[in-house]
DNA sequence: AGCAATTAACCTGTCATACAAGTTTTACAA
DNA sequence: TTGTAAAACTTGTATGACAGGTTAATTGCT
């Protein structure tokens, strides 16, 4: 690996590094699971210290490009909402961005991810989406499990679809969600208002497992559509 | 600051770390621009050494939740896609994305995000956009300019839209973009075929200038459909 | 020769120390 | 009071060290 920091004026050494590795990467066209050379090494080819490289590793593992271990070498990654997942929680925390623009972001993007679930699931992820339905009506009394099987219900639809940016996108919400999806379950006071809610659920899994995108689609889209309309009402921007 | 990092089973006290930063930026409600301790100081306050706080530093600024500079204290930073930019390139590098999946996920956002143009852009915003259409139209015998234009045009509507994560999503996008972006251009050999793909810019900036938000949508829509088309017939996947 | 167990080599996580170069604060002088 | 110089602080990078985890090599047994 005849890498070499040619270039070195204005930006750090550690950022350049991190570009040399992912040059790496591309031009050994690695893939996830395959192992990059080891700091020692790297730091010797480049001409900087350990402590450089170290710091490129962890940038890279921030954004979940790569994977550290203790006494492994660092492997390529998967993709992974895991940092998408930070950015947005410290979005939200800041007040940068809101509830609602949240909400509407995952409305338009899932709106999508059911059509297209609808088109392309198999027979096992419309069983597993049904299955995360049934089990939020099983255990109405138990907020907390409601609220888990509700966001692996939408995350599975997002899976189904076969595009890893949607499942990325729509798992990153699911950290800030946790928060506000329990003042939503509040603010549905009537058994008669979270059944219902619940039962928009089974009718979505049912209109994948039926292969109705239409119906999924439009179904999707009164959910979210009440959903924030119930969240706005609670009083939260 | 009297955090301790109490819980240390099982992770490392990098990681640890980061969660202590975070922690204190929500407790003190920090915001953008506002400065975080020094590196010694958290070290210090953690019983870590300094190589450990600049390394949970490092992640943090990869994820761009907060900004480092020589001699300066970090900063809590601004929501940007600088981080989501690399996890998408590196999602197409390993092969774990395709073009025609990223073109999938910005049909569905910019549809989205040009009808929230149409109804809430300001009068600048309108103009501005409208500048980029303009642009593309004015330097057709310079691809790249054309390119940037054409990207910054997507960018601005965004943008407007008023909803900074739509702003990052497609900001995210516009690495990839620029690669996949030329073979379009190629593709449309026949001088008559570039100009309608510029006048349908036109056409979208005038929609939102009218606030005419089915037209424009209708209008993206159309626009991405196309593309996607003119993309698959070139034989990219 | 083949396989299992032990050893050696390698690798990462963390610490301490040092110093150059950039930035902020303080102190001083006009 | 204000402008400037000095002091104090802060980050970027390098070096060396060692514990503990992982992989490769070697040895010894069958």
């Amino acid at each position: 690996m005849p890498h070499q920091a040619s270039d070195n004026t204005g930006t750090t050494l550690v950022s350049e590094t991190v570009g040399v590795i992912t040059q790496h990467i591309r031009n050994n066209e690695l893939g996830p699971g395959d192992r990059l050379p080891s700091e020692t090494k790297l730091a010797k080819e480049l001409n900087v210290s350990r402590t450089v490289v170290r710091e490129a590793f962890r940038s890279l593992a921030a954004m979940r490009l790569i994977n550290l271990k203790a006494g492994k070498r660092a492997t390529v990654a998967n993709l992974d909402h895991g940092a998408m997942s930070l950015m947005i929680e410290h979005g939200v925390l800041t007040e940068q961005i809101s509830v609602q623009q949240i909400y509407d972001v995952r409305r338009t993007i899932e709106t999508r991810t059911v059509t297209l679930a609808s088109l392309r699931r198999s027979k096992t992820e419309a069983q597993e989406i049904r299955r995360h339905a049934m089990q939020m009506q099983a255990h109405m009394d138990d907020a907390d499990r409601v609220m888990e099987h509700d966001l692996a219900f939408h995350l599975e639809i997002a899976k189904a679809s076969r595009n890893p940016i949607f499942a990325m996108i729509v798992g990153a919400f699911q950290g800030v969600s946790r928060q506000s999806w329990p003042i939503g379950w509040r603010s549905r006071t009537e058994e008669e208002q979270r059944h219902a809610m619940i039962q928009t659920h089974i009718n979505i899994a049912d209109a994948i497992a039926a292969g109705d995108p239409q119906r999924a689609s439009m179904l999707m889209t009164a959910h979210f559509d009440d959903s924030i309309k119930v969240l706005l009402d609670a009083g939260l921007s």
